[in-house]
DNA sequence: AAATAGCGCAACCGCAGAATC
DNA sequence: GGATTCTGCGGTTGCGCTATT
């Protein structure tokens, strides 16, 4: 529900979906020079026909320089486990407490990965739990127990067969600060697709880390498109 | 080679509480 | 003190991809 009336007036000609290339760029622009905060007012003023919420969401969960990508370790998924069963559902909260993770990627993991492997383990295990277990066992407790299950089959599984879906995000392996990936995981139209399937990073550092690291075959851009883009973004970031 | 099932992720939605007018 | 606006959160959806049939 968004009862804001200034949100309804820019609904009339506000875009959804997918952002582009040169919505985040002046996303990114606009937060450099003028910082975050007032998102409403952020989006009129950029002149970016998205809500608030939109502009806000994007930055946090995708344009920040901060936000660290790649695949969860397993000592972060140990503490995701810890933290959920301790707090449930918070993820805001439990993202706190892992640096660089977005409330919104912990509950995907969450969702995606853990809870599918606790579902395994609890059918697993419904045929050897007794009932008497089950109704002396808190809840915290049954949390605790499941997640510690599933952190174990979890590891194991991590160990042999797991391939988290690296289909989207080859280039984001490295758990280096990172920007944009142009892979199809990001919302670019996806002719890209291909070569930046290929091309397997950029390592574009965030300002408070500015060394930028073009040096291996690595850290190329492949296509001119790709190449303008993450100048853009760079030279965003330096101003 | 085509169809489709399953998966992972980005983005949207609705809501509640905080802040501001 | 009430109305309005903004912000942040958690749940959900839809899209693009890979794997499988």
């Amino acid at each position: 529900m968004d009862k804001n009336p200034n949100n309804s007036q820019e609904n009339n000609e506000v875009r959804k979906g997918p952002w582009t290339m040169e919505e985040d760029l002046i996303l990114i622009n606009y937060i450099a020079n003028h910082g975050e905060g007032v998102w409403n007012s952020l989006a009129r003023s950029a002149g970016l026909k998205r809500t608030g919420k939109s502009c806000r969401l994007r930055w946090l969960n995708y344009l920040r320089p901060d936000v660290r990508r790649g695949n969860i370790t397993a000592e972060e998924e140990l503490l995701i486990m810890e933290l959920h069963a301790k707090w449930g559902n918070r993820w805001s909260k439990i993202a706190k407490h892992l640096p660089g993770r977005t409330d919104n990627e912990i509950k995907n993991y969450w969702r995606t990965r853990i809870q599918k492997h606790l579902k395994q383990v609890e059918s697993s295990s419904t045929s050897t739990t007794t009932s008497r277990q089950e109704t002396t066992m808190s809840s915290s407790d049954n949390h605790r127990e499941q997640a510690c299950a599933a952190a174990s089959h979890l590891s194991t599984a991590s160990a042999s067969t797991q391939q988290p879906n690296n289909n989207y995000v080859s280039n984001q392996q490295q758990n280096t600060p990172y920007l944009p990936s142009m892979s199809a995981s990001s919302s670019y139209p996806v002719d890209h697709h291909q070569h930046a399937m290929e091309a397997t990073s950029y390592n574009i550092v965030p300002p408070h880390q500015m060394h930028p690291v073009v040096t291996t075959t690595d850290n190329f851009w492949v296509t001119p498109d790709e190449d303008l883009w993450a100048m853009q973004l760079f030279n965003a970031y330096n101003n």
